[in-house]
RNA sequence: CGCGGGGUGGAGCAGUUCGGUAGCUCGUCAGGCUCAUAACCUGAAGGUCGCAGGUUCAAAUCCUGCCCCCGCAA
């Protein structure tokens, strides 16, 4: 089929390599480049690196201009899939395409519209979530569904070990969608049920409220450990005012009934230390303080830089 | 030229302001104590202090250049 692929980050790229695989013709519309990094420099989207690569034909839009829209237009697509764009798609754009165009999305829509879906599953300590492709309109994730498929969410899993059972499911129900489309078979239902949303995260959402049970920020750290991570900022010690990131943690026990939240209460031998939360303590086992490397929470509390007594 | 921190035995750090014998906590190894141990005691090994040049009687420390790592911001 001649496919429309809107997407941008390296997840999407996955679906690009699907797709460059299975001997589809090819049109990638994906965003600029944008400054990134320690020294502002360039950086390219994990898609157009792709393209590059394997010599499929690419654009980068910032804005949809009727002379773009013109030459997607030439390329004459059956259908248009965007996953991971981005960006909202207009619908001078999304229109172009024969039959139509279709996104996937990391939730079991209605629920958790939006940008961060598999981060808010976890953070809600959901058990389940899915992948859902649905025909794009001018809504947020509106569209109606073509395809839904569940998966379970382990206790264990965090966004990345989430993401790697999403990603191939993702592609199963891109290539299963196609089908519907190549055998002429499509068959739309609205969404229903209980809508919710998933907006972007802020960095600031990383920041640990010690006045929450243990299970609550484990969930947090499950659903933001990629990005942006859990951190707090030392209020009490040696390193006062400092930020530290917590690579990782866990519950270190759920039973206790805290008032000194948010202070170092205990050391582990080589395992890190406990703060206690509201409900339950926190174990830290990995951390990464300001303007240094990632080290084990053991070796941070080697230096003597957090003691029995400092708090967040 | 976005802002900033850093490179010191295997790990994490102190020491640099004001040059003068390489220090701390841990790890490793050996021995001891112990029913036993990740606990405790004793001892040992392990570093040309990121690289190069300069100043000096003397440089981890002062000066110059370079390499590498990292946090913030985007």
């Amino acid at each position: 089929m001649r496919i429309l692929f809107f997407g941008t980050s390296s997840i999407s790229k996955a679906y690009l390599e699907e797709l460059y695989k299975n001997n589809h013709e090819i049109f990638v519309i994906t965003m600029p480049d944008k400054p990134a990094s320690r020294g502002q420099r360039l950086t390219l989207p994990a898609v157009k690196i792709f393209a590059i690569e394997k010599k499929i034909n690419f654009i980068q839009v910032r804005k949809f201009t009727i002379e773009l829209i013109e030459e997607i237009k030439k390329f004459n697509a059956d259908i248009g899939i965007v996953v991971a764009y981005g960006k909202l798609i207009p619908k001078a754009v999304f229109d172009l395409p024969k039959n139509n165009i279709f996104n996937i999305h990391f939730s079991l829509l209605p629920k958790y519209r939006g940008a961060a879906p598999v981060q808010y599953a976890l953070c809600n300590g959901e058990s389940e979530t899915g992948v859902t492709s649905f025909c794009i309109e001018e809504g947020l994730d509106t569209g109606d569904i073509l395809m839904q498929e569940r998966i379970s969410i382990d206790i264990r899993d965090n966004a990345n070990t989430l993401f790697n059972k999403l990603v191939p499911l993702g592609v199963k129900i891109m290539n299963k969608t196609i089908n519907l489309f190549e055998m002429n078979c499509v068959k739309v239902i609205p969404q229903t049920g209980e809508v919710s949303f998933a907006p972007m995260f802020k960095k600031e959402a990383g920041l640990v409220m010690w006045n929450k049970s243990a299970q609550e920020i484990y969930n947090l750290f499950r659903g933001l450990c990629m990005w942006p991570g859990l951190y707090s900022i030392v209020s009490k010690g040696k390193f006062v005012g400092k930020r530290i990131k917590f690579i990782n943690l866990e519950v270190f026990e759920n039973n206790s009934v805290n008032d000194k939240i948010g202070f170092i209460f205990s050391l582990e031998k080589n395992r890190g230390f406990t703060v206690p939360c509201a409900f339950g303590k926190i174990l830290v086992t990995k951390v990464q303080p300001e303007n240094k490397s990632v080290m084990s929470a053991w070796d941070f509390i080697q230096c003597g830089q957090l003691v029995i007594g400092d708090s967040f």
